[in-house]
DNA sequence: CGACGTTACGAAAACGGTTTCGTGTTAATA
DNA sequence: TATTAACACGAAACCGTTTTCGTAACGTCG
């Protein structure tokens, strides 16, 4: 087991300084010819690599980038993932990933143990349970802190840091012009109980909508379910009495399993009732029929947020402190498949 | 602005030593009573942290682990994240990821950069393109370094380490022998062009239980298919000539991709047709019909993986060079859904 | 009263780098 | 020949901890 050589090993060898070594590594002018390849011949046999730890310790960066999402084993913020990874990678930055699960405590405690020298910045999406309680201090100590921060999908406007969202009130809203368009009338609304950010934006379109096209809002095709809710939720009823001919839906599963239930109603899709959902995932393509559906282009976001993380990261060291927060809003598509051909 | 508060500013604050005060706020006997009351309450009111950066130094590891896998979006790789994740941060460590992209050279890259100290042990499952090259040059000089390693899923036997896999041979055995006595003959099966381990594995336990039943390989009926693959590759031919009744794919989305273009030919699943995919993710779960599938258990996985790897990092410090490799085999479970329901 | 043991703390080295500032030697210049 | 500039390198500080070792002050004991 041959261990990492160090400066001093180098330094030691060839019986030179530690600062001489160091200096001929990184080519510098006051280094004489001789001195300097002699150094990095001996360096390149012996494969030495500075070592990460002490560098960051010297210039107090660590290149590395925090990422903390509520759930990771989720379409969206896997894509999100890949787009910040992309980035973060082709500028020599890590990233370092926690899960908050959608705990608020859990959260805090990511927070914690990362900013302790562990990261140069954040990017999270808050969990459910901070969005309820509405608690953001853990956020403000670490951006007072001068970490600088990035909120995409669930964010907050109580803390002043930088932004990555789409317009989900204007996705919502097209989507549902697109069903009235379409001839539909009795849109419903399939959204999540739990409170979350984008769930209200979404139903905020959706009603906007329905106004815009002088289409009352009816209360009763609301419908708020559990994240992993029973079937009996959706009692076949409600599709058998014909009480709707569209769908909206804030996420794909949603989306599939009603198409499923309709389905086994007898009802076809999309002649007799048609579907729109959120996330362009698996689902959504390989479902049968096809999901139409709001593609947020999360590894857009990812980069973008990556991209505003890395540049206050690099600006802080130059620049004055010249804090400006900037939301960025990555414009969604409307993917029309067959769930809504007509 | 608040900067972070160091040892340094406590000591100079209180007038006494950095050695008191880091012994203090440790509650070592050393100190008397009231210089500790003193430190720890005025470390408490300014909030102070140790800086990981500095105890990474000085203790010479990190808490940080390494994960390379080849691709994030993918429903298996996810959920053995999860369970990697879930251990790691139970224990105390933080996770960095990196994707490799099924890129031979970016894992190299990926590697380097994290074992210059960054990480105190890595988890990783091989890139396609690594397994096709049989070049495991940079896995080996980290272990030469003492770096613990443990491999999953996509491992190999060339480097001496852990390893946590399925008996992917058994699993697709297994799932042969469940349609073969269900009655079925002609069956077919839906694999990777790229070459994997994992799915010539899975090719021979489907050989394998043909032959236990004294069913002829046809190799007509084993597809090998790019992994975006065209429709037609996949010729409505081949299903409406009746070649086969049932289809092994070794991936779920291959499963669901021709359980469509079955139905788009007649055919009733499973009734005329029945399928079996691997990997159980949402695609299994919400197809139509649902779809019979080995789940592989990736949370098992990564937990099992985290936490082999944890117990290596922790003993290299009190243990002596007990240097043993272990293979972890998590079992599978055929989950049997609406694709084979007799 | 001298030897010794506690107690409570500080100095300094160490982890592995980077960087500033000196300085001895040589060579060019006045 | 004395002065100075250029060259090539080393000493040391520093980043923020931990930890070993030394020691001043005090009390106890024979």
């Amino acid at each position: 087991m041959k261990r990492k050589i160090t400066l001093k090993h180098i330094a030691r060898e060839l019986d030179v300084s530690i600062s001489t070594v160091s200096k001929a590594l990184k080519n510098s002018e006051e280094i004489s010819r001789d001195t300097k390849e002699k150094v990095q011949a001996f360096a390149r046999l012996y494969n030495y690599k500075p070592n990460n730890i002490a560098i960051s310790l010297k210039n107090k960066r660590t290149k590395n980038i925090g990422v903390i999402v509520p759930d990771i084993v989720h379409h969206f913020f896997t894509t999100v993932f890949r787009g910040i990874e992309k980035y973060a990678n082709a500028k020599g930055y890590n990233v370092i990933v926690c899960v908050s699960d959608e705990s608020f405590d859990k959260e805090v405690i990511n927070m914690e143990m990362l900013a302790n020298g562990s990261i140069d910045g954040f990017i999270m999406a808050l969990s459910a349970e901070t969005q309820r309680k509405n608690d953001f201090n853990h956020l403000r100590e670490v951006t007072e802190q001068g970490i600088p921060l990035v909120l995409f999908d669930r964010v907050t406007d109580e803390i002043r840091c930088d932004q990555v969202i789409i317009d989900d009130r204007a996705a919502a809203r097209d989507a549902t012009l697109r069903l009235i368009d379409n001839g539909r009338r009795r849109i419903a609304l399939f959204t999540t109980e739990t409170y979350l950010n984008v769930s209200a934006k979404r139903e905020d379109g959706y009603r906007q909508a329905l106004e815009e096209r002088g289409i009352p809002v009816r209360e009763e095709l609301i419908l708020r379910l559990p994240y992993q809710y029973e079937e009996e939720n959706l009692s076949g009823v409600f599709f058998r009495d014909q009480e709707f001919d569209a769908v909206l839906c804030v996420n794909e599963i949603f989306a599939v399993r009603a198409m499923r239930l309709a389905q086994q109603q007898g009802l076809r899709i999309p002649e007799d009732i048609s579907f729109i959902g959120f996330t362009d995932g698996l689902l959504s393509r390989y479902s049968a029929p096809t999901l139409t559906t709001v593609a947020q282009h999360g590894e857009q976001m990812g980069e973008a947020a990556a991209k505003m993380l890395i540049d206050k990261v690099e600006q802080e060291y130059d620049e004055t402190d010249a804090r400006s927060y900037r939301t960025r809003v990555i414009p969604t598509t409307l993917i029309e498949r067959e769930s809504t051909a007509l």
